[in-house]
DNA sequence: GTTAGTGCAAACCTTTTGCAGCTCT
DNA sequence: AGAGCTGCAAAAGGTTTGCACTAAC
């Protein structure tokens, strides 16, 4: 619950005001990922003084408060970023880069690579972002059926071609 | 060497013009992830007249045909993206926030996370991209110095003060 | 000789900054 | 009361687009 993060914020001297208030909760209820722009969007529902910078201001904060994390999606829809309440549990982001769907994948060989990194390279992880594109499993066969569609030549059969 | 590259653009039916040259020699001869910017940069000394807009031109085409990845590395220093040659050998990129430096770490648990997301889900993989962000070895001890230097309150003992 | 590609200027989108006024504690 | 936060306007950074000219095949 955004509980745990408001005594973060209180913690670390950040005050709680109502936009924050309002932009803690849609982050952390919302079942998916959201960028700035739709996150202003809804903001403004509950708060239509509600100004962008003030959004973009406190994804800042709270991602350098460590309490949300950053993620690009494989910029599957252009250049924003997505926001997500950091979990305890590492995560992979897989995007179908057809339909937009983002699943998370949890597993092993995420904590592996992790350990991995930090014993082999001696390197001292503070994020770490795993992002893969590609096509979920019901639009592989959409896709499938649309290429089949631009296979079919349109100098074939005129039967009941184009006019 | 570039010269697959080439012979690949061709079968698409891709002119390679004398702008194209330059920057896949670049991107595939420079040992490092160059972004948009540096490459016009470097591609200017090599041809005065080339224009920004042709090396964004050429990146998305290089792009979309799967000849180049293009990589964020976790927003180290700032939105631009990065590229590569796509290389048969997936890695892993490890990210130094203080430094900058990038280092590509090869192992298992990358080919494991791909087939299990590929099973697992029926997913169909097309770029796959791990970034991982901290603090190289020679970093952590930089950095250690660094706060130890700002912890020591200038109000308090000079002796061995907030021990 | 076509058609694809280039350069230039200007637009675009997302995010940041400066500053005066407001508000949380 | 005072520092921290907000809203507004304007700027910045990175990238894309429209169009006339040029060059690759």
């Amino acid at each position: 619950m955004a509980q745990d993060i408001r005594q973060l914020l209180q913690q670390q001297g950040v005050r709680l005001t109502r936009q924050r208030q309002i932009l803690l909760e849609l982050i952390d209820g919302s079942g998916r990922h959201l960028d700035a722009d739709s996150l202003y969007l809804l903001a403004k529902e509950k708060d239509p003084k509600i100004n962008r910078v003030t959004v973009y201001r406190t994804l800042k904060l709270l991602k350098q408060g460590g309490l949300v994390d950053e993620l690009d999606l494989m910029h599957f829809n252009g250049e924003q970023h997505y926001y997500e309440t950091r979990s305890k549990q590492e995560h992979a982001h897989i995007v179908c880069l057809r339909c937009g769907k983002v699943e998370e994948f949890f597993g092993e060989p995420l904590e592996r690579l992790r350990r991995q990194v930090e014993t082999k390279l001696g390197f001292q992880i503070l994020i770490a972002r795993t992002e893969v594109g590609g096509y979920c499993s019901e639009c592989q066969i959409a896709r499938a059926r649309e290429i089949s569609e631009v296979t079919r030549k349109p100098t074939a059969k005129p039967n009941h071609a184009s006019g």
